[in-house]
DNA sequence: TTGAAAGCGCTAACAT
DNA sequence: ATGTTAGCGCTTTCAA
């Protein structure tokens, strides 16, 4: 490993002048920098980020605190942040919470205050008054995904306009018995999502006149075996049975098609489902769904923090621009069977 | 932010004794031990990993480099060797190549040697000469898991095994038309995989005096849409249809069970499905499979590191021992029809 | 067992 | 625009 003074003495100039070169910072001559890249180069050299982190203070590192890693949204969106970490020279420091507590504490009090990280993406996560403060304290900057955390600029669909897009897409379809599959309360990781959602779904029918039954409402688990179970209990019912099913999630409705060919109905003829996700089954199910772009969010989490970190750079504007979705119609759904 | 000066201070030792007092290494009295525990915890100090690195050239760190990070297999190997790392106290860097030739590129080239990781773990990568030379040169273990690297400490299930305990349960329930779903050779992440499992799956037909009949193999992506159109095309037969599917992947058997129903045909009785994996889905949708363990392989991957780099630590003995895998019987195996 | 002090390899004032 | 140099906060010899 070729150090910072070899590549001086090999360039012709100091070891300021080197780092200057290499990180962009300060004004160096386009020779000196050209000579500075061609020793670089020529001698492999790579800075040490302890000995850079150390002198500098900034570590070119992002912590990604995550509660999954097996789930579709939760990949996806540390997919996004990574590759987007990956094209601004960034490390991610992964932290799995994997709902030991312990696991939980000791990440906050130990592994993100030992200046691993310059910065924290929190994914659904729920973070305490204290966990906050403590990063704030460190002057870490802190972004959420997908879940609400107070004081914290966080990334997040609107879950009520989602829900409505799609229960809206069911009314105008001609549906008025329209069930719901929605978070069970235990489910708590981020108790906002689930029942945003149903409110979105409970609005929308209202607008339409409609008035909500609540035996129309079933909880899940947001997997697909949950969402088969609950669509059994919803669709197994010998009068009455709902024409339409909106999930909270592509999971559940996925589970939701699978119950309901179980049973004898055929999707989209006897039964309408919508789920939310634009999942990647979603496709091969044939599945009506609201997209979210995951991925995006884990990128647009990224560029939030570049804005931060590294301020006059090339990253877009961080408008309060409100993250996209979008309906996405396939075979699940159709007007609803005559009465 | 206390730094070691103040827990010095407070504790009423020196930085030395500090030092060698939390990280347990060289002679500390009990006393002064005790001393600086306790000053460290009232001033909350942790030590800051970089000035810790630089001075010692450890960083506590591990690289994790990963093609995937939404698929079963990848996601559970990762979180496994996450769950270890975090118990021993130490942090996983993230890399995920997806397959953007160049990414992979800059992760070897710059990621990997800016000092930030100790060893690195290569998850179903077949890691080039240079790659490895690289890492080797730099002096960082590097092990592998589920793909084969020449050169160095792998681990990897016993593919031909494995397949042709799935083969023979089908074989064992009677079954002699037995159609295999494997890697189609564009999917050459791990070339050798699907041709391992090939293999276990010919030699267990092979030695029941069974001829192999290359009809009944059919190419797929390891997806479960991947195997449904493979199924339909191995089910959809006017005649001689197979009585059993092996799948080489759990994935792959969902698919065929999806597309079996789609066909009429009733599993097990019409036809049995067997997969590989035991994948989250497996249980609910019956599937009888020949389980592997990939986070446990993640775990382990985290132990034989932690022996090299802490040796004397209290590690299990990396013994040879070879990866465990169990067949699990559920609802998709069955004797044959009567023919 | 402990302390003093010399770095670890780089960055950022400061000076020129 | 560039060089000089004093740290960044620890760890680890070395000596006591």
């Amino acid at each position: 490993m070729a150090g910072i003074e070899e590549v001086a003495r090999l360039a012709g100039v100091s070891t300021a002048t080197v780092s200057r070169a290499l990180s962009g910072r300060g004004h160096v001559s386009a020779a000196s920098k050209s000579k500075v890249l061609d020793a670089a180069a020529q001698l492999g050299y790579v800075v040490s980020s302890n000995a850079s982190s150390l002198a500098s203070g900034r570590t070119r590192n992002i912590g990604v605190v995550i509660p999954f890693l097996n789930r579709w949204f939760f990949s996806s969106v540390l997919e996004g942040a990574q590759g987007a970490l990956l094209r601004h020279g960034y490390d991610l420091t992964l932290y799995n919470l994997s709902g030991d507590s312990g696991e939980r504490a000791s990440v906050f009090e130990h592994f993100l205050l030992r200046q691993r990280v310059d910065a924290v993406i929190a994914v659904s996560l729920e973070l305490t008054e204290p966990e906050v403060a403590r990063l704030h304290d460190l002057g870490k900057p802190l972004v959420g995904v997908g879940g609400p955390i107070s004081g914290v600029r966080t990334l997040t669909i609107d879950d009520v306009a989602v829900a409505r897009l799609a229960t809206e897409h069911l009314l105008a379809l001609g549906h008025r018995r329209i069930a719901h599959i929605g978070g069970d309360l235990e489910n708590d990781l981020d108790f906002h999502l689930p029942t945003n959602r149903r409110h979105g779904y409970e609005n929308a029918l209202s607008d339409a006149g409609i008035e909500v039954d609540p035996r129309l409402f079933a909880p899940a688990d947001f997997t697909i075996r949950g969402g088969f179970h609950a669509a059994k209990q919803l669709l197994g019912v010998p009068r009455d049975r709902p024409t339409a099913i909106f999930a909270a999630s592509d999971e559940m409705a996925i589970g939701s098609i699978l119950a309901a060919r179980e049973l004898g109905l055929v999707v989209p003829r006897d039964v309408s489902i919508v789920g939310i996700d634009d999942h990647d089954l979603a496709d091969f199910f044939g599945l009506s769904t609201v997209a979210q772009f995951p991925r995006f969010q884990g990128e647009k989490a990224v560029e939030i923090l570049m804005e931060q970190l590294e301020p006059g750079s090339d990253s877009a504007p961080p408008a309060a621009t409100p993250l996209p979705f979008e309906l996405r119609v396939r075979s699940s759904t159709a007007t609803p069977p005559p009465a």
